[in-house]
Formats: structure tokens, sequence, C-alpha cells
DNA sequence: GAAGAGTGTGAGAACGTTTGCAGATTACCA
DNA sequence: TGGTAATCTGCAAACGTTCTCACACTCTTC
């Protein structure tokens, strides 16, 4: 076995019939004997035989392989994703070719034209920039597109993403009730469609609320761990210095706590803390954090199914789903819990009125 | 383009040259004059051609894919190898395509196979069992294999480990320089490489350092957060009670620490922890969790460094890769630091010795 | 001005499957 | 015994590339 695989070829040989008679024994498909197909099956098993699936794309056209495109699997949130999307198509006997594009629009042209190539049957993409036209090119070629988390404009396709809107507002409004009037909101790049779907949400919910916009309380970051660092310095440094603070993802959460920690700011007492995107460390935090939770993995999942429905039928209409975030209150914001449970998830907030300073 | 991609011939046709001849004004090799190059260059262009890499891999017998498979993606440890893998094997031109075992041998030799019908160019595996057949088979047919993190007995390939043995000695040898005698192990399936190689590892260290080896401090758990959970209950029951322990892999720290904070217990004074595996989110704990740092990212580079060089040279023997750990000193045993820094490592720990009880 | 090298092009055979079709054999019925 | 249907098998044509070969043409060079 030196070289090139075992074939159909060798099969049919070794059991003595033809090529197409040893398709059809593996195959399942047409008339076979049932001796015939016996001995095919043994000769099969004897030359461990493994069918050449590059083979049978060529002529199906159809490669049972989906794209994922994400910004960074390493990221715990779209590890998550990928997972859930793995999750419902490997089942179904479908392979992931897994790219990050690192919220490079070149690089994620790149990649989507890498797995046009290897003809996969369908991708699903968290799109870094705007209206990629790499995308646009896929869709005018009939290849089917599921977009994951972020959208956009213009795209028509199915697509999935987290109510960042009602996110956002269960954050402030727990804020809120717990009696802050100065909340300040370390947000994501407005290149990116969650960063700035959170931001806008941010601003729309303060308003909502009555509470004064202070610009300088309006940061943009990167969505990366430092970025929530340095901002986290420049708000303690801003004055008036705001009395809680909304960070709009999971790594500059970790950022900004460290900055918190490092410059001795005491957390809710100094600066209440609520971060999107919920994370298995975040019971283990002292304080434990609150967060908006957000479905990840049945972001994946939804994905998945999305595009494996399209599969089927490439007609249908394009779907757009919203999943519901949850906002998982624990003691970083100043509530006071009953107890702390394993999983940290305690229902609904407990408000407790605080005097605005 | 509402039916099957577009196609050389399409291209040729429009240039008005044979499909030879696109091929190799495509191509970039043979003659080609200057004038019919640049026609069939914008004849592709017009049409968005993209070559076909399944009928490539059809005749070039390769794919310019790689398997990899891990039992759990989503676990941050093996997302970050993934990403490893994924940021050397990528520019070479290679796709990745992701499969996770879940621990499950069954499941592994299932993805196995199905890599192998995909024809990848080669297999990147973090083993789940002890001696998997489908390993074994591959290797026999000549598929490069390269083992990560993980090694099975017998299979002769190459391999990229940490030094398990190394991490275990310098967090139990931290432990004894800060005054710990009584030290208990929240350690790994036997099942499991890793789990085995490090509790073998805590074993050895206590007995170096002519500590007691008491069995009911010593725990074997699933590599889950609660494992961990449950394991941190069990040991604050056990009289006498350890004064510290060491947890051998990420996500159980995390179900320990939850066990310790709603039992109430301080960390350190009444229990010191050490990690296996440092995360990002390490340093924000109160107080900031010590930790064997594994180089994770170094493991997926490695390993596909490894895998692209006997794709270059087949015949090459196969090479063991063992990486250095380095113990990452916070406060979570009682070492007190001058400072905490942004990467929350402080390079030499800091002994401070302390009575033992 | 013929041999040879250097360019440019196209025909056609692979690669390993699937599958339509036709031929061969058997079974069944009139 | 002949005819038809049912069952089994093999031939050969796809699929979209790559690449060897053969052929044609243009220059050199003696």
């Amino acid at each position: 076995m030196r070289q090139g695989a075992v074939t159909l070829r060798d099969v049919a040989r070794r059991a003595r019939v033809s090529v197409s008679t040893a398709a059809r024994a593996l195959g399942g498909y047409g008339y076979v004997s049932p001796t015939t197909r016996e001995r095919v099956l043994r000769a099969a098993r004897a030359l461990d035989y493994h069918p050449n699936a590059v083979a049978r794309s060529m002529i199906k056209g159809r490669t049972h392989t989906l794209g994922v495109v994400v910004s960074d699997s390493s990221n715990p949130f779209f590890a998550a994703v990928v997972r859930g999307v793995e999750d419902v198509a490997l089942p179904y006997g479908y392979g992931i070719l897994l790219c990050n594009a690192d919220e490079d629009p070149r690089k994620e042209a790149m990649y989507v034209s890498m797995l046009r190539q290897k003809r996969v049957d369908g991708i699903i993409v968290s799109p870094s920039g705007e209206s990629s036209g790499a995308l646009a090119s896929l869709l005018a070629a009939g290849i089917p597109v599921v977009q994951v988390d972020r959208r956009v404009r213009g795209l028509p396709t199915d697509a999935v993403v987290v109510d960042n809107r009602a996110g956002v507002f269960a954050a402030v409004e727990h804020l809120v009730r717990l009696g802050h009037r100065h909340i300040a909101l370390i947000g994501g790049p407005g290149r990116l469609y969650t960063g700035r779907e959170r931001t806008r949400a941010f601003r729309d919910s303060l308003r909502r609320f009555g509470l004064p916009l202070v610009e300088s309380w309006l940061l943009e970051g990167t969505f990366k761990v430092d970025s929530g660092y340095r901002l986290a310095a420049r708000l303690l440094e801003s004055s008036p210095r705001p009395t809680a603070v909304f960070v709009a993802n999971n790594l500059m959460t970790i950022g900004a706590l460290l900055g918190f920690k490092q410059a001795g700011v005491r957390i809710p007492e100094e600066m209440a803390v609520v971060g999107f995107d919920d994370m298995d460390w975040a019971p283990i935090l002292t304080p434990p954090l609150t967060a908006v939770a957000q479905p990840t993995f049945e972001l994946g999942k939804t994905a998945a199914t999305l595009l494996l429905a399209r599969l089927q039928d490439p007609a249908r209409p394009p779907r757009l789903v919203v999943l519901p975030p949850r906002l998982v209150v624990r003691e970083s914001c100043g509530a006071r819990l009953a107890s702390v449970s394993p999983t940290g998830s305690t229902g609904e907030p407990v408000p407790s009125p605080r005097p605005s300073p």
C-alpha cells in the first residue's frame, strides 16, 4: 500500500466481478445477487477499502462538506458557534472546513474563494466587513450562504443573529434598577455588525431611561482583551467618573476587569460591571460577573440547520432567525443574591434600589 | 448560473482556444502566447471562473486538506491548538477539516474514516483512547498522522506533547516551597494519556519531596467542569483536609474554584490551588490563579509543521517534540507578588516559607 | 535551403467513481 | 415450446481537471 489507495477496481478484481457490480454491491443499489454482494463485501474488507469521496463528489456535484468562516475560532464565543455547527452537520455526514478571517475582509474573501474552489456545498460565515464582494458572488453562483452572529446589508441569505438590542436593554435596565445613572460603554468597532448594533442599542437604552449621553463615556474598542484593558483605564481617568460600565463582548470584559483590579477599583461599589456574553468562569470571579448570556451553541446549531434545509430546498425564501439573549444576574452590579448556584444563573434580576451618586 | 459552476470548457470556448490552452494560461505552465493568455484570463474573469479543486485533486492525488480530530474544539485548550494548526496550514493553501470526537473512540474512528474517504493529505489527532485501530490502519496505508497533546502506545508517528512531568513537578514544587505538605490531586481520567501522565507525575513529585501519599486525596475526574466541582466538595469533606490541591486541567479548575467559593473556603489561606493550563481569565480571579501554562498555540503550530514536513518527505523518521510548560505564579497558593502585570506572568516564583499545619 | 531548436496549440488519456444501457441468464406463464 | 418479465452482470460514458504527446509554425545557423 505504498502508493495510491485501494480502488474499486482492486476490490472488483479480487471479487472477480466488474467494477460496476462492485459499485452496486457496496453502494447498495441496483440488482446484485446475495452471493456476489457477499463476495464483494468480503473483498472490500480484506483490502481495507475506503471509497474515494473525491471521485464521488466529482460525479455527484456535491462534496458533503460545509465551509465555516469566523473571525477567530479560539475566541470562546466562536468556538461554541463552530461546535454547534459541527454537532448538527457531522451526524448528517457533512464535514466542516474551518477558516479564521481575523476580522480581515481580504482574508475572508480569500478563504471564501478557497472554499468555493473546494466546492463546499454551502458556507456559514460571520462576515468581517461590510458588503463582501466574495459573498455576493457566491450567492450569484447559487451557492448557499448562511450568515451567523452578524449580517451585512443587502445580502439576501439565511441568517441567525442574537437580539442584541434586547440584550443590551436588559443589561442597562438592570443597572438602572440598581440605581445607576452614570453608565459608560466599552463598545465594539463600528465596522462590525455586533459592535454597531450594541452601541446603538446602548445609546437608545440610555435615552429611553432618560439618562445623560456623555460622549467621553462611549468608548469604542476592538473586541480584544487589551482594548478592554486600555479603555477601562481611560474610563477611570474621566471625570466625572461613571458608576457603571457595560462591556460589549467577552474578551474586552476580561481586559476591563483586569484594568479595574489593577487600579484597585472595588466592584461593584466603585464600578458596576455588566458584560455581554456569559462565560463559564463568570461565577468564580469576585464578585461573580453579571452578564448577558448569548445562546452561542444554538447560534451554530441554527445556522447549520438553516443551511441543511436550504440544501434540501434551494428555492425556499431566506429566513432570519433572531435568538433571545438572557441576562444572568450575579453580583458585579450590586444585586444581592440568595445563593450562588453551580450554573450561576438565578433567573429573574433582584431589584435593590440604590441611591444615585 | 442556476446549475453547475463555470468550467474550464466554458472559459476556453469564450476565449476561442482549446481546454488545454486555457488550462496552461490559468495554470501558468507550458507555452502560451501573451495575447492568448490575456484573452483566457479575461474570459475567466468575465465568467467569474473558480477552478474545480475536486477535479484537480482527482488527478493530483492530493486534496490540500488536512484533517484535525480533537475531543472538543470548544474547550479553550483545543480551540487554541486548532487555531495554531490553522495559522500554519492555511497560508500554505491547506484547508482544515475539523472533527470533535468527544473522547469517544468510536466517534473518533468514524471521523477518521470519514477524513480518509475525503482523502485528506494528512491527519492531526489528539487520540481519545488507547491503540486506535483506525489510526493504525491509516498509518499502514501510508497516510501521515501527527499526534498532538496525547500519544497512544505503539503508533510510530510524529507527535508533539507538553512536558507534563515537568509542569506537574513545578506546580508541586511551588506548593512545597510555600510550606505545603498536604497536597491533594483532582486528576484526569486514567483512560487518557494526559490524565495518566499528570497523575503519575503528581505521585512521583510527592514521593520526591518525601510527602505522604494519601489515597483519599488522589481523586480521578473527567476533565469536565462538573467533575471538578464534585471532587472539590469531596476534598472538603475528607479528614484530615489537605491544605493545597493541584487540579489537572482548565475545566476542572473552574469547577473546583466554584466548589470552594460556594463552600466559603478562603483561597489560599484554607486551600491553595494550582491549575494545569493557564487561561486569560486567570489573572482576574481573586486571588489571581497560579497555573501551569501550556504552549497551546505552539502545540498546534508544531503539529502542523511536522505534518507539512512529512508531506514533503514521507520517508523521514517520526519525530517526537516535547514542549516545555511554564509555571505562572500568581497568588492562589499564597505567594506574594510585587504587582499584577497585564499578562499576569511574573517569571520566577517567590518562595515564602509557610509553617506546616 | 535543410536541419534543428524554440514556440505555440490542440487531441486525448488519465484520475475513481456513478449510472444508463444492453446483453445474458433464469423464472414464470400461456 | 415460445414469449415475456424479472433478475443479474458488464460496457462505457460521464464529471473537470492535468499533462503527455504530436503537430504546426517560426527562427536560427551552417
